[in-house]
DNA sequence: TTGTATGCGTTATCAT
DNA sequence: ATGATAACGCATACAA
């Protein structure tokens, strides 16, 4: 026996010998059919070990109740469980969930939300790659109306639904508590300098610096990629200045392993010589050492609220753009203690 | 303007006023056609912004070029990175891949397979859930043929194709090196008793023992799932025994972490009390302190050789199941030198 | 309660 | 080079 074509409708209402539509009506359970008939049908098609084609089912009914989730990358627990978040919560709506990495490439970007597209996902739910520089296929789902909500790495210049947190005042909050442990020197490691995200927590930054009557200085200030490489370089960098920074705001977890783990090699104790705080609360935080601190998105909430405003969109027709921002908190580990 | 039914090849047949099939054959660049509507209906394409339905092409053509990954779960680095390189193989053999996560859930692996199933994928890559208890689900594959290929959390009882590493030879190297390093009394952190990959790392742990004479004692092997909390109350347990142990064995990084952090609160010096080896060498391995020594699965060649095995299958008629056993190396770094 | 006919968007076979 | 028509598997309006 070869590769054998699976049993269709059509195969189960020959062996009766009764209609498709009769077979289709049982199997869905629609009220009007016989007992008899009923049972039938639906032995057989247990017999036969039937499965629906849901391609055929979405053809028809114009709808997959399938949303399109674009991530980064799933190798960071953040946006693995943002994923997780995403899922549930689209399940229970009824509706299933396809993903896809980016990988942190604009052209993957592109080409796996046209493949999404074309797969007929009714709505997205996107986290922006890194090298994202232009929106126009963002703009493209905007004006084809297709539902959208922007989570993490967002824009402003989309007018889209958006699910964020409040970055600079997070920024703001984790380089005061630098400060107010006796930091006089600090060092910021951002991320990519075209990202949102990015910008707004440098806004925190600074804000906190000035209003506590410290000076920003450019130099103290670098971009990373994420990558291990770069970033362990930048850090080195910052660490060889005349007068290094004795405190570190990195954006990113993967930016604070990456810096901790050089300044480990070159002996630089933390907090005594340089305190850290950083983003994200991977759960890796808790097992370092030191500990470190660390700003917490509420993961579980993101992923809640993304859901509920592309069910919003996806159900009724259409409606204003709308913006969630939710809080953060602090979570104090020994890294910035002292 | 409400939510716009999306243009299809009888939309632009219609404008040109030519027939439906004419604009398939454009669009799909098929030879025989003329310059003029050819190049008329893609123009008009463009401009109405033609996207074509996957859904009805993959109907008709009973294909979906496909595969669909099982993964237990994408939030630890190793499955996350094994999807990565899955996926870059099936790319580079014009085959797409949906993923899902089955949270170790018996019941979300067999509805996930089933929703893939009902969704036309052509072959499966699985890992199984931790409480997958019974086979029938995969049988039912294997029935009707489906090209299936296992990795990393396989089982004997299925005649399967399947992508493992030596785990017995990979835990005998890995208790071997505790005990070349002068451990003497070993305790091993295992996974659940009921997945093979699990035993077949404590049939390693213990050839080593008695290989180098010493005494296996049951009460110093404990199975855990991978949380925190249980790993923490075993590692505790462990630790309590009237002779705790010098060195331990985990079974994966995730409980490995959990362990350490149990240790440093107790104070307990790694490796100096107590020696540590795990499985997966995760990238935080190397960022705590001590570095944990861990075994390295070959995940990129892992990722390759599932998706050659699948394609084997899905490209030929039927073949027999092939085992593809892959070297693992250990990694040797400070939590395991003393 | 059941059957017939039509359509979903596309490809493919056969004419023309 | 192009068109008409059937088919993929299923759902559904309408008839019977």
């Amino acid at each position: 026996m070869n590769k054998n074509t699976p049993v269709t409708i059509k195969d189960i209402a020959l062996v009766l010998n009764i209609s498709v539509s009769t077979v289709s009506r049982a199997l869905r359970g629609m009220p009007e059919i016989h007992p008899d008939t009923k049972n039938a049908i639906l032995k057989l098609a247990e017999e036969m070990d039937y499965q629906p084609n849901q391609l055929a089912k979405n053809l028809v009914g114009n709808r997959t109740k399938t949303i399109g989730v674009i991530m980064p990358t799933l190798s960071y627990y953040f946006f693995s469980s943002m994923l997780n978040s995403i899922e549930e919560a689209a399940m229970q709506a009824g509706y299933s969930v396809i993903v896809c990495q980016t990988n942190e490439s604009y052209l993957r970007e592109k080409a796996q939300i046209q493949n999404m597209l074309n797969s007929q996902v009714e709505g997205f739910i996107i986290s922006l790659a890194c090298d994202s520089y232009d929106y126009e296929h963002i703009n493209r789902l905007i004006r084809k109306q297709i539902p959208l909500v922007l989570f993490d790495r967002y824009t402003d210049k989309l007018e889209v639904s958006k699910v964020i947190v409040d970055n600079k005042q997070a920024a703001f909050k984790a380089t005061s508590h630098l400060i107010e442990n006796g930091c006089k020197k600090l060092s910021c490691l951002a991320g990519p300098p075209h990202l949102e995200i990015s910008n707004q927590r440098l806004e925190g930054f600074k804000e906190a610096l000035s209003s506590h009557g410290l000076l920003y200085d450019e130099r103290y200030v670098s971009h990373s990629d994420f990558t291990q490489e770069n970033t362990i370089i930048q850090a080195n960098n910052m660490m060889s200045l005349a007068v290094p920074p004795d405190g570190i705001l990195t954006m990113s977890d993967r930016i604070a392993f990456s810096t901790m783990y050089a300044l480990k090699q070159k002996g630089i104790k933390i907090p005594e010589d340089v305190a850290m705080v950083s983003f994200n609360n991977e759960p890796t935080c808790m097992y370092l050492t030191p500990s470190l601190t660390s700003v917490n998105q509420p993961i579980r909430e993101m992923g809640t609220q993304s859901v509920r405003l592309l069910l919003k969109q996806l159900e009724s027709d259409k409606i204003e753009p709308e913006t969630v921002i939710l809080d953060t908190q602090l979570v104090i580990r020994e890294s910035s203690l002292r």
